[in-house]
DNA sequence: GTGGTCGGATAGTGCCGCTAGCCAACGGGA
DNA sequence: TCCCGTTGGCTAGCGGCACTATCCGACCAC
């Protein structure tokens, strides 16, 4: 398969597979002379989970080539490879340990992960991407005013504990070993857009039925 | 209070103040003279909320303008004006109907609200675009070739209605009927991250468990 | 009266995700 | 054998977005 029929089977332009290439985001193809190069089915998979990356993951592409490089590092084992393409993905700024909505949220936090028993969590807290992206958000809600602490959250997060259970009961049933560092990655960026979409509908639903349309 | 003890008090230069009056996130303060403006506490308020939407629900600032129009509109009943600045925060892009997986997609979708008797988003379907957004989503794993149907969707659906009540819960005890449309909007736009942050520490602690560290 | 601050306006900046155009080197059909 | 379309590689440019910097003339406190 050469560029002009990478390009018509994945949909995206010629132009634009030559920037993924520039950018790392795709591995170049066989070349078979100065100005011909041969890509095959795994060239066309990648392509298309770059796409979903970017346009329904909203990933920026200097972070999906850092994610993508964990994916394809064999120098690591799988789970370590999957935690490193995991903690490469978040986005979002720093937060301001001076605010004080910050140290507050900080500590609710904490709070509910003592409470929930999450010993992974707690022991990679003080690192984490996730974990700061949640204390940016919770500190959001408190600076506006809304009392928001851990015994609120925990219902929250058991929830989402079993969404996760469901998240990797999936991942188990449907990827092969080779794949699943791939699949997890996928599943990760591409299952949250279709989480958010559904907690809105599920709103939309359960607000017209309390109060009507 | 003035322009610069309004920058002081939310942390949010002078400079992008000017930008969100320009913008008409923010209301113009009382005119004292034609070189001062007077700005209340509920211009504070309002500015914390413009900075949550755009840098916590990472909603671009066109968008944040007419959700927020949506809610000032005094002309409107609450649970249209509600419905209204809803209805206009989704992004993304609009799904290629002529896309085998995006046909799959809304078939699997019709068929989750169908199962699960959600009528008011069966009714709504054709038209919200939150329903859209889900589509692209689902179309993105399907073309990524994960099977993803009605059947695996709907325990999920199931979760996030019961987020989905806790989130209607949370809003009548804690919010006036004056402030009730701010907070929902608030509440669903950065209830947003807190979920998927939530979400990933799941995953996290969730497969640790599974397969140690 | 004068220095500092105000609101208002305009132009510019930096980043991001492409996109367009050029080039010389092939290579398959007539 | 010729020739024209396609190739990979390269560089430059574009359009959108979220600010940011600067200037200006008005004003007010001292």
């Amino acid at each position: 398969m050469r560029l002009a029929e990478l390009s018509e089977r994945s949909g995206v332009s010629t132009a634009t597979i030559k920037y993924y290439l520039r950018e790392g985001l795709l591995a170049p193809g066989r070349q078979i002379n100065t100005t011909t190069a041969e890509y095959d089915e795994g060239h066309l998979r990648r392509l298309r989970l770059v796409r979903a990356l970017i346009q329904v993951g909203r990933i920026p592409v200097a972070t999906a080539r850092e994610v993508l490089g964990h994916v394809d590092d064999d120098s690591l084992g799988r789970t370590i490879r999957l935690g490193a393409a995991l903690w490469a993905l978040p986005q979002g700024a720093e937060p301001d340990e001076a605010d004080p909505a910050v140290v507050a949220a900080r500590r609710e936090v904490d709070r509910l992960l003592a409470g929930l028993g999450w010993e992974t969590a707690r022991e990679l807290s003080p690192l984490s991407p996730v974990h700061r992206s949640l204390v940016v958000a919770v500190a959001a809600l408190i600076r506006l005013g809304y009392p928001w602490d851990a015994e609120l959250m925990a219902p929250y997060a058991e929830l989402m504990h079993q969404v996760a259970r469901r998240d990797l009961d999936y991942l188990e049933t449907h990827a092969s070993d080779a794949e699943r560092v791939e699949t997890a990655v996928a599943a990760t960026v591409l299952f949250e857009p279709v989480l958010t979409a559904l907690h809105r509908l599920a709103q939309e639903e359960e607000s017209a039925r309390r109060y009507g349309l």
